[in-house]
DNA sequence: CTGAATCCCCCAGGATACTG
DNA sequence: CAGTATCCTGGGGGATTCAG
């Protein structure tokens, strides 16, 4: 789809819709739990308890709160089952899972820049 | 060099250090100013005034403390003249400046994620 | 099991005034 | 010009308890 490049072309122009850009990933990925339960859920959908018991130190008060949030910004999709006890599935949605390119754009700064700040 | 790389495919297989280097990233652009500094600076070095000037409503205390954050973690280069009254300039190192890599990135998920969330 | 409700604390960040 | 020094507030996030 050449219109989508031609709206990124755009955007790289215009230093404030760039910001406001940059600053929609920034929200669907900052605060002290977003990037973890995100990590987890990369490797493929996961329980409401699983995703406690995966995520270090994570109380359920947060962990509903924070997936609530990627709820909202369309990153995750829940399902219930109705079950007794019902049990409930998290996983990322499409915009969820392009994150990745993100991420791994991330990964690699902060592995070089490790490199270049602390030697070696 | 090979040894990068290969550095960069071994962090990918461990989603602790996976995460760790996320942050490490995350830490050097997140808050509610260094993004719109590290933005102007991008365009080249700038005084402290001038950046004052140019970044919508941001306080000399928050445009300190920032700069001095950005300083620390090697984004950015501080330099004074000794010129009456004394004039400091602030430029992105090399990590600073290879952070727009990451900066696109995100720019191009948050376009692409306006369209598959809000219509269009 | 999957959360919601309450209470509480800390600190990022704003407003304002001052200095070398 | 290039910052510091104080004071103050909101809300992010912890601990604990309760509910469907």
């Amino acid at each position: 789809m050449a219109v989508l490049e031609k709206e990124i072309e755009a955007v790289k122009q215009c230093s404030t819709h760039y910001v406001l850009a940059v600053n929609d990933a920034l929200n669907a990925i900052s605060g002290k739990w977003k990037l973890p339960i995100i990590g987890c859920l990369l490797f493929g959908k996961q329980r409401f308890k699983e995703l406690e018991r995966n995520i270090d130190k994570i109380t359920p008060r947060m962990l509903s709160k924070e997936l609530k949030d990627l709820e909202m910004l369309g990153m995750v999709k829940r399902t219930v089952f109705d079950t007794i006890p019902v049990t409930v599935e998290y996983e990322l949605t499409r915009s969820g899972k392009s994150l990745r390119k993100v991420l791994d754009a991330m990964m690699e700064w902060g592995v070089q820049h490790r490199r270049e700040t602390m030697g070696r």
